[in-house]
DNA sequence: CGGCACCTTGAACTTTATCAACCCCGGTGG
DNA sequence: CCACCGGGGTTGATAAAGTTCAAGGTGCCG
């Protein structure tokens, strides 16, 4: 057992105890480490889509842009999160993939995760519970985007960001770095980036965050998940699977 | 081979061809058919979650109510969609699943799935596509919230229906029954039914949509298709998945 | 020290929501 | 067979939320 453990196979840990042989199968996708700058694109919107990637270090996140030039951003992706398994069923990249931060990213074709399918039962379920927890930080998402006004938009994206970099790092308390301007969290939430602005003023004249540069700071973070209606059950949970009897 | 078969059956088919043994396993979901009226509640948010279901006729949805007591539809199911896959990685369920028409549904327990990742590598992948493919429908649908303004956002739920609804009976031509009230609608794409009813209007002006009652009747598709920004190609692609080499 | 990217603020404007009245139509009971 | 009832759809007036444009500020990097 390896003492450096890569991203992936906690993540993956967080829904199932993990066999060694398990173990060496994941780790086996990340033989090809990459490290890109910020701002490198990763793959482009249109292209085929014949390969997934694992993210090891850093910030990316995936978009989409509009006829009309406006773009949204589809997701953030942390360390130990799995890109383009949404496009598992399609032959071309529905949307394009971008470092945020310097990064390191392995990239692997998509029939080594068939052959994860066909060696490995446990895997295969912990991939499926991967997959269907992305579906759910995507169905939180469009509520932000349908039913949510723009200051509890903010908080509940700032709430989701708080439990997924907390389940990576525990004792990270109630600030984090939030490396993103505020024109890609306009796109995030589908909003114009002076609204953000606007919106980060009331919030924090509100006493619910507190703000420099990229730094987030989260006074009562109770307060915060009430205006957000946040709920982090969507997020998966942890070690979901489990051998039956 | 059987001369009915399931809605499901012809679904999965889409993506790969399955072997006899395939569908039979697949078929072996919808042992427990049950006869549901409209607006019965399938399950409730909150309950918890070891079930699936497969949707043999009629229309459906699932819905998540915020606090403050609006609403937002998630899904619609049609025949031959499988219900609750989202919530596989989670053990309680996410949202209510009610149906809209008169629905036969078949429900079946959580580990039915796994054994099917046990015994079928090809239908391991073919269920992945699906999931993934019903990701890809909400990934459209948060654009939609997010960065179309209304009257693109109800030509483009429009045509992904007319897309979702061909794809199962060919020769549907330009006009189908939608059984959704303006309320739902609205539901559905972050509106209010006010809203909706006057964009109906205004599409109607434009000649880009014809309605009577849940009837619609799209006199050009492809204008409809361009004003609402649409690509079918995220509703997954037709036999993606083959014996490598 | 200067320049540039990003953030902030203000003012005018657009889109959508809300509220309320009305209408249309289908179903029911007299 | 007709009058009434009720739910959903439509319309208008007004309000709220968010966008756009433009100008100015702030702080970081060379």
């Amino acid at each position: 057992m390896s003492a450096t453990r890569s991203c992936m196979v906690r993540q993956f840990q967080y829904y199932a105890d993990l066999s060694e042989a398990d173990i060496e199968l994941l780790d086996s996708l990340e033989y090809s480490p990459e490290k890109l700058p910020p701002e490198r694109v990763v793959w482009r919107e249109g292209g085929s889509a014949n390969e997934l990637a694992v993210l090891s270090e850093g910030w990316a996140c995936s978009y989409y842009t509009l006829e009309d030039g406006s773009r949204l951003i589809l997701d953030i992706y942390l360390p130990g999160d799995v890109i383009g398994l949404r496009e598992f069923a399609t032959s071309e990249h529905l949307a394009t993939v971008e470092t945020i931060t310097e990064c390191t990213l392995c990239r692997f074709p998509h029939h080594h995760l068939t052959d994860i399918f066909a060696k490995s039962f446990r895997l295969t379920r912990v991939f499926f519970a991967v997959a269907t927890t992305q579906q759910s930080i995507l169905v939180e998402r469009m509520i932000n985007l349908g039913r949510r006004k723009a200051s509890s938009r903010i908080a509940h994206f700032l709430c989701e960001m708080h439990a997924r970099l907390g389940r990576m790092n525990e004792h990270m308390g109630n600030q984090f770095r939030l490396p993103l301007s505020q024109e890609m969290l306009a796109d995030i939430m589908g909003l114009s980036s002076v609204h953000v602005s606007r919106t980060f003023s009331q919030l924090y004249d509100d006493h619910l965050v507190e703000r420099s540069r990229h730094n987030i700071r989260i006074p009562d973070m109770d307060r915060l998940i009430e205006h957000a209606g946040f709920s982090n059950s969507y997020l998966g949970r942890q070690s979901i699977i489990r051998d039956r009897a």
